[in-house]
DNA sequence: CCGCATCCTGGAGGATACTG
DNA sequence: CAGTATCCTCCAGGATGCGG
């Protein structure tokens, strides 16, 4: 973060010796940098229909294979099995298979996993304070088509 | 979000009076409940290609459509409607046509769009800050693919 | 300048059945 | 228990062309 922060301040070349704090334009260059890049970088990994579903129900703890698919509803066993391959490949998820019979499994969240919490309950936050005002506006433009 | 924690709590039905901070376990239900339907809204909302593009552009100040359509790059002209018109219609974005000739209509965001900004900027702190970390580790998988 | 209509493609994700 | 394999559907989104 710091580096693009730098990296945009020395781009526009001033202001930085003013100790000016960060105006909202210069902060949605986080958003805007790289043309989108950044942020769709983070799309691309969370915007899937179950990933933070999964990251969130593992933050109370390690839970095997078929726990997750009870406390998740409605998802497919292929789609738990992919999302996690998902997120065990991007380091957000350690998986542990215990050498026994009947296999056991369990799935954990790793530090960097820990770590998109926060920034996930920024935005549910944002959902359930703003959803309803957003629902009612689309209900109304449905009555005025044009 | 303040009725979704009241309601949480009178789901389990104590802890309030005790002054706790909610735990974490407590915080995650905004996330999980619904079985996710609430942070699926929003996802459905913003996790395609452009919407947070788009607003983290008008952040800035009202534009035009044409000004959007080349501060966005790679965006088609379709896309660039399509999404307007769904911000649109989610009352995050208020758009002005001006009877001029040619036509000039500008798009700028709403309270409620401004409202976005901050939880996408968490977002993309996230991002900035842990996407090296996952693209190393997805590199490594791949050199390990079983 | 601002956009809508149309056609087309890839890939996300569901349903179902099978396996070590 | 913890997956894999296969098939199928749906739609986001790109390309292109026309219209007020």
């Amino acid at each position: 973060m710091c580096q693009y922060r730098r990296a945009y301040k020395r781009h526009t070349g001033v202001r930085e010796a003013q100790g000016m704090v960060m105006s909202q334009y210069e902060h949605t260059c986080l958003i805007r940098g790289d043309g989108g890049r950044t942020i769709r970088a983070i799309l691309d990994r969370i915007c899937n229909k179950w990933t933070l579903l999964i990251v969130a129900t593992l933050d109370r703890g390690a839970l095997r294979f078929t726990e997750l698919h009870q406390q998740i509803p409605g998802i497919s066993q292929r789609m738990l099995t992919l999302t996690l391959r998902h997120l065990e490949r991007d380091g957000l998820v350690a998986r542990t298979a215990y050498a026994e019979v009947p296999p056991r499994v369990e799935y954990a969240l790793t530090p960097t996993g820990k770590s998109l919490i926060p920034p996930a309950l920024a935005l549910a936050g944002w959902a359930i304070e703003h959803v309803p005002h957003i629902e009612a506006s689309r209900a109304l433009h449905q009555n005025r088509p044009g």
